[in-house]
RNA sequence: GCCCGGGUGGCGGAAUUGGUAGACGCGCUGGAUUCAAAAUCCAGUGUCUUCGGACGUGCGGGUUCGAUUCCCGCCCCGGGUACCA
C-alpha cells in the first residue's frame, strides 16, 4: 500500500508540480508586461467576465486558455506581450441580489471576484496580475467619467468626418450661426449668429445638446416595469428583457444618449480592414443597414383646408422606379393622417389606427401574411407625372424607420404588389419585357421602361438618372440611410457608474475633472423610489457629501457597455492618476492584436467600443480606430446531460433500453451520480429524499444505464462540470490540453469528460521520456538519432504551423505523434527533449517547466527559450512510399528512391507484378506522375 | 424570406495547394500481467463480403487521370436578421 502511493508520486506528482509553479510565478512576477522595450509587442487580450456567483464552468476558459497558449507562443517568439486579465464588475446580478438581501453589491462584487480569481489561477493563466482592472473601482470609472464628459463636450462634423470640441461650434454659432454648419444633429432649422447671441442660457443649451455625441433628449426607451429601469434593444431578447425574461413597454423618458449614428459610416467601412470573421462582420453590417437612395416629397392634393399644403417626404432606395408609383403609403401613426383624411374616411381611418395601436410590435411581426391598410381619401400629387395617386394608411410601414412614408411601387416591391392586389389598386409595370402578373420583379436588372426621361435606361443608370432630375427640380435629394438608432446611455439602476453631472435649474453641468471620481453615494434600498426616480435618487445629502453640487445630482446610472468600451486601454496603464493612459504608453502598445471572446457581443460591446475607440482617435488621445485588429470567436461547450426515467405517477426508475415499454417522464440527474452512462443507485437514492426509496427497472446485467442529451450548461440541468474538480483530479496542464483537444476552438462541442484520460496518460509519456519507474532521470547525452531528428522537427513545423492559424486541436494531436514516435524509438536523448519541452510549454506549461528544471536549466526560463527552429534538411527522405492507383483508385504502396525521375517512376510502376496484375495484359492509356506524391494508372 | 456557418466511423474530430479518406484521442473487442480488480502493455476496430473484392465524406448531377476539397441544383442542422421602403 505504501509502496503504491510512493510510486505514484515518482510517476507524474501534478499536484505537487502545479502548485510550486504556480506560486514561482507570482512570486517572480514571471509574466510582467515591460512598458519599456525593443521587442516587438503583441496583445492578447480575452474579453473580460462579469464576476457572476455561479463562479466559472468549462466552458469559461475554453478561450483563456487558447489566448494563453498564444501570448506564451508569442513570448517565445521574441516578442514583448501584453496578456491582461480583469473584471466587468458592475452588473445587475449583484444589484439583484442587493435587492433581495440588503448587501452591498461591492461585498458580492468583491467575493465573487476572489472566487473567479482562485477559479483563473488554478489554470495556470500567464496573465499580468499587476495590471489587473475592475470597472466597479472608482480608479478605474474615474476614466470612464472622464471620457463621457469628452463626449458631451464634442459634436460631430461632418465636413472633416471626425468628432470636434463643441467650443469650436458655439464659437461658430456666436460668429454665423449655424447657417455653413454641416454636423450630425437632430435639429433641422436654422438661426442667425444674432438670434443665438440673443438665446437664453437654456435655450442655448437645449440646442446645443441636439449636438453633443452625448446627449439629453426626450426619446421612446424600452421600459421595463419588472427591472425599474431602461434597457438597450439588444437587451431584449423577444420583445421580453434579456435578464429575467420581463414585459418590455415603450415610454417617453429624459435619457442620456450616444449619437452613435454619427460614425455609422466609418463603422462600417472600418470592417474592411480588421481581421474578423465574415459572419461577425456581417452580423455588424446588417445591423449599421446602410440602405443608398433618395428621400423625394411628394404634395398632398388640394392642401389641408387653412394651411400650407403638406409635403409627404419618403425615403426609397429605387428612385428609378419613380414612374411605377401607383399610390402611397403611410404609417398609422404618422402625424399627417388626421390633416389629410377626408371626411368620408374619418371613421375607417380611426377605426384602422386603433387596431393598428392594439397590435404590440410583436404581433404586428408575427402577422406578416395578413394585409391590411385604409384609403384616407386623400390624393398626392406625383412630383413628375402630375398624376394623382391615393394616400393610404397600412401597418406594414413603420413609424420608426425612415420618414414612416413610403411611395409604393407595386411592379418593383413585393409588398406594395400584395397591398395594391388585396385591395384593386393599379399597378403600373414600367420593366421592359417582364412579366409583373404573377409577383412583382425586384432584381436590379434589365431596363426601365414607360417611365418619361428614363425609359430605355438600364436600371444603374435610371438610378443616377432619377436622382439627378430629383435634386434638379428640387423634389428632393439622394440620401442614404441607416438603420443603426443613436444608443441610449442611462440606466435607472445603483449598480453602474454615476455620471458627472448635475443640475441647476433644470440644466445640465459637468463636474470639474478634479472632482473626479464622483463615487457611489450609499442608499438604504437598491430599488426605485415611490415616485418612479433611480435608486440614486434615494441618497442623502450626507451619503453624496461633498461631491453634491447644483440643485441636485444626476440619478443615472451608466450601462454596462460603459465600462467595457475602453478598459483595453486601462490594462497599458493601469494606475496611472492623471491621464487614462500616457500617451506614451498607448502609443507603444496600440491596439489589441489578438482578441478572443464570444460572438454574442457582436453588437453591443464589439460594436461601443469601435465608436469610442473612433471618437478617442478623433480627439488626438490614441493613435488608431480599430481597437482589435483580429478577432477570433469561441465556441461555446456544451453540456453533456444524463436522465433517469420515471415510470407515471410512481418512484419507479427504468434504464435507457428499457423505457419504451413504459410510460416514463426524463428527468435530469446530477452527472456527478453518473459514470460512462451507468447510474449510481446508491448515490442517487441519497442524493435527494425523494428518491430514498426509489425502485429501479434495470438492464439485463443489473446496471441502470442513463440517456443523455448534448444541451447548454447550466445549474437547473445538473450538467455542469467546473474546472475546479478536473484540475484536481488529472491537473490543469490535462485540462488546458483536454479543452484544446475537443476541437476546433471556434465551433460549439460536447463536454465530454471521458477522452480526458487520453490527454492525461499523454502526459505521463512525456514524463516518461525524461523519468525511470524510480524517478531517476534517464536523459542520455550526446548525438541524436536520425528518426528523433526526424519526429522532433516534424513536430516543429506542424506545431508552429498550427498555432499560425489558431489550429489548438491539432497541434495536440501533433504533441501526441511525435511522443509516441519517441516512445517507440526508445529516445531519451538530452537535445530532443529539451526541444519538446520548449515547444510544448505554452499548452503545457507546468510539467515542461519542472522538466526544464530537470534538464539542468535555471527555474522559470523555459518561457523565454526562442520558439525551436525549424530545419527541413532533417525531413528529406532516400526513398517515397508511393501510392499506386488504377483509375483513382489506390491498390498498392512501392517505396522507391525520390531521385528517380518521372519516366523511372513510370517504368518501376508498370514492371511491379502487382500492377502487371490489374493492368491484366492491357496497356495503360496513360499514367499520372506526381513526384513525391502518387501515381495514377488509366486504363 | 434574406445573410452567414456547418453536415466525414459508435463518439470528439483529422485531411493546410484537387493527390493514400478516417490522423490523434475516446469507446469497444480480444490477449498479456494480476489471487482478483484498477492501472499498464500488446493486437484489432468505416460498412458489406462469396475473402477476389465492392461500397463509403447529407442527397442528385457535373468538371477532372484523380473530388471531403472546385461548379450547379436540392435536403437537413446551428447562428444572425427581418414588413428596413
Amino acid at each position: 500500500m505504501h509502496l503504491q502511493f510512493l510510486y505514484i508520486i515518482m510517476e507524474y506528482n501534478f499536484q505537487e508540480i502545479e502548485a510550486n509553479w504556480r506560486k514561482f510565478w507570482a512570486e517572480n512576477k514571471t509574466f510582467a508586461a515591460k512598458d519599456h522595450s525593443d521587442l516587438p509587442k503583441y496583445y492578447v487580450l480575452d474579453m473580460f467576465p462579469y464576476p457572476s456567483g455561479a463562479g466559472l464552468h468549462v466552458g469559461h476558459p475554453l478561450g483563456y486558455i487558447a489566448s494563453d497558449i498564444f501570448a506564451r507562443y508569442k513570448r517565445a517568439q521574441g516578442f514583448n506581450v501584453l496578456h491582461p486579465m480583469g473584471y466587468d464588475s458592475f452588473g445587475l446580478p449583484a444589484e439583484q441580489y442587493a435587492i433581495q438581501t440588503g448587501q452591498h453589491p461591492r461585498i458580492t462584487t468583491e467575493q465573487n471576484v476572489a472566487r473567479y480569481r482562485d477559479q483563473l489561477d488554478k489554470i495556470g493563466f500567464s496573465f499580468d496580475w499587476d495590471r489587473e482592472v475592475r470597472t466597479s473601482s472608482p480608479d478605474y470609472y474615474k476614466w470612464t467619467q472622464w471620457i463621457f464628459k469628452q463626449l458631451f463636450n464634442s459634436y460631430y462634423d461632418v465636413t472633416q468626418d471626425k468628432a470636434v470640441s463643441i467650443s469650436a461650434l458655439i464659437a461658430e454659432f456666436e460668429a454665423k450661426g449655424n447657417a455653413n454648419v454641416n454636423a450630425t444633429t437632430d435639429y433641422e432649422g436654422t438661426f442667425t449668429a444674432a438670434e443665438w447671441n440673443a438665446y437664453s442660457e437654456k435655450e442655448k443649451e437645449a440646442r446645443l445638446q441636439e449636438y453633443r455625441l452625448a446627449f439629453l433628449a426626450d426619446s421612446w426607451v424600452n421600459w421595463c416595469p419588472a427591472l425599474g429601469t431602461v434597457l438597450a434593444n439588444d437587451e431584449i431578447v423577444n420583445g421580453k428583457s434579456e435578464r429575467g425574461n420581463h414585459t418590455v413597454e415603450q415610454k417617453l423618458m429624459r435619457q442620456w444618449s450616444m449619437r452613435i449614428k454619427a460614425y455609422a459610416e466609418r463603422l462600417l467601412t472600418g470592417l474592411e480592414g480588421i481581421d474578423w470573421t465574415d459572419s461577425l462582420k456581417d452580423i455588424q453590417r446588417n445591423w449599421i443597414g446602410k440602405s443608398i437612395g433618395a428621400s423625394v416629397t411628394f404634395t398632398v392634393d388640394g392642401g389641408v383646408s387653412g394651411a400650407d399644403p403638406r409635403v409627404i417626404e419618403v425615403f426609397t432606395t429605387r428612385p428609378d422606379t419613380i414612374f411605377g408609383v401607383s399610390f402611397m403609403v403611410l404609417a398609422p401613426e404618422h402625424p399627417f393622417v388626421d390633416e389629410i383624411t377626408t371626411d368620408e374616411y374619418k371613421t375607417e381611418v380611426e377605426n384602422y389606427k386603433a387596431s393598428a395601436s392594439l397590435k404590440s410590435e410583436r404581433d404586428r411581426q408575427a402577422d406578416v401574411k395578413n394585409i391590411s391598410g385604409q384609403f384616407t381619401g386623400a390624393y398626392a400629387i406625383h412630383p413628375f407625372s402630375g398624376e394623382k395617386v391615393q394616400i393610404w394608411i397600412g401597418d406594414y410601414v413603420l413609424a420608426s424607420y425612415g420618414t414612416g412614408a413610403v411611395m409604393a411601387v407595386p411592379c418593383g416591391d413585393q409588398r406594395d404588389w400584395d397591398f395594391a392586389k388585396h385591395f384593386g389598386i393599379e399597378i403600373i409595370n414600367i420593366f421592359e419585357d417582364v412579366d409583373i402578373a404573377e409577383a412583382a420583379y425586384t432584381e436590379k436588372e434589365g431596363k426601365i421602361a414607360n417611365s418619361d426621361f428614363l425609359s430605355g435606361l438600364t436600371v444603374k443608370k435610371a438610378m443616377k438618372r432619377a436622382i439627378h432630375e430629383i435634386e434638379t427640380r428640387g423634389f428632393g435629394k439622394g440620401k442614404t440611410n441607416y438603420r443603426l438608432r443613436d444608443a441610449v446611455f442611462s440606466r435607472q439602476r445603483y449598480w453602474g457608474e454615476p455620471f458627472p453631472v448635475y443640475f441647476k435649474d433644470d440644466l445640465p453641468y459637468l463636474v470639474e475633472d478634479d472632482q473626479l471620481a464622483i463615487t457611489l453615494p450609499d442608499v438604504d434600498k437598491y430599488l426605485p423610489t415611490e415616485e418612479g426616480e433611480p435608486p440614486l435618487a434615494r441618497a442623502t445629502d450626507e451619503a453624496w457629501g461633498d461631491q453634491l453640487q447644483g440643485d441636485r445630482m444626476d440619478y443615472n446610472t451608466m450601462p454596462g457597455w460603459a465600462g467595457s468600451s475602453w478598459y483595453f486601454l486601462r490594462y497599458m496603464d493601469p494606475h496611472n492618476e492623471n491621464e487614462f493612459v500616457s500617451k506614451e504608453k498607448v502609443e507603444y502598445w496600440n491596439n489589441v492584436d489578438l482578441y478572443i471572446g464570444g460572438s454574442e457581443h457582436a453588437t453591443g460591446h464589439l460594436l461601443y467600443s469601435r465608436f469610442w475607440t473612433k471618437f478617442l482617435y478623433d480627439m488626438g488621445y490614441i493613435p488608431f480606430d480599430e481597437p482589435f485588429k483580429k478577432l477570433i470567436n469561441q465556441g461555446m461547450i456544451l453540456g453533456r446531460s444524463s436522465f433517469v426515467y420515471r415510470t407515471e405517477d410512481t418512484n419507479q426508475f427504468v434504464t435507457n433500453s428499457k423505457k419504451k415499454e413504459f410510460k416514463t417522464t426524463p428527468i435530469h440527474v446530477d452527472i456527478s451520480l453518473v459514470e460512462n452512462d451507468i447510474l449510481d443507485i446508491e448515490a442517487f437514492k441519497n442524493s435527494r429524499e425523494e428518491y430514498a426509496n426509489a425502485e429501479f427497472i434495470l438492464e439485463d446485467d443489473g446496471t441502470y444505464i442513463c440517456g443523455h442529451e448534448v444541451e447548454k450548461m447550466s445549474k437547473s440541468k445538473y450538467n455542469v462540470q467546473t474546472p475546479d474538480e478536473l484540475v484536481e483530479k488529472f491537473g490543469a496542464d490535462t485540462l488546458r490540453m483536454y479543452e484544446m483537444f475537443l476541437g476546433p476552438l471556434e465551433q460549439s462541442k460536447p463536454w465530454d469528460t471521458q477522452g480526458i484520460n487520453g490527454v492525461h496518460n499523454f502526459l505521463r509519456k512525456v514524463w516518461k521520456l525524461v523519468h525511470d519507474r524510480n524517478g531517476n532521470i534517464i536523459v542520455t547525452e550526446g548525438e541524436p538519432t536520425k528518426d528523433a531528428l526526424k519526429t522532433l522537427h516534424k513536430t516543429i513545423k506542424k506545431v508552429g504551423d498550427d498555432l499560425d492559424r489558431f489550429s489548438f486541436n491539432t497541434g495536440v494531436s501533433n504533441f501526441m505523434i511525435c511522443v509516441n514516435e519517441l516512445t517507440d524509438q526508445k529516445c531519451n536523448n538530452k537535445s530532443i527533449i529539451e526541444q519538446l519541452v520548449v515547444l510544448l510549454s505554452s499548452y503545457a506549461p507546468h510539467i515542461c517547466e519542472e522538466l526544464w528544471v530537470k534538464l539542468g536549466h535555471e527555474a522559470g526560463t523555459v518561457g523565454t527559450q526562442p520558439f525551436p527552429t525549424f530545419n527541413a534538411d532533417h525531413l528529406i527522405e532516400a526513398n517515397h512510399k508511393y501510392p499506386v492507383s488504377f483509375n483513382g483508385k489506390m491498390r498498392f504502396m512501392l517505396e522507391l528512391p525520390t531521385t528517380l525521375s518521372k519516366d523511372e517512376i513510370e517504368k518501376e510502376v508498370l514492371a511491379h507484378e502487382t500492377a502487371q496484375k490489374w493492368l491484366d495484359g492491357n496497356d495503360p492509356k496513360k499514367v499520372i506522375v506526381v513526384p513525391g506524391k502518387i501515381v495514377n494508372v488509366v486504363i
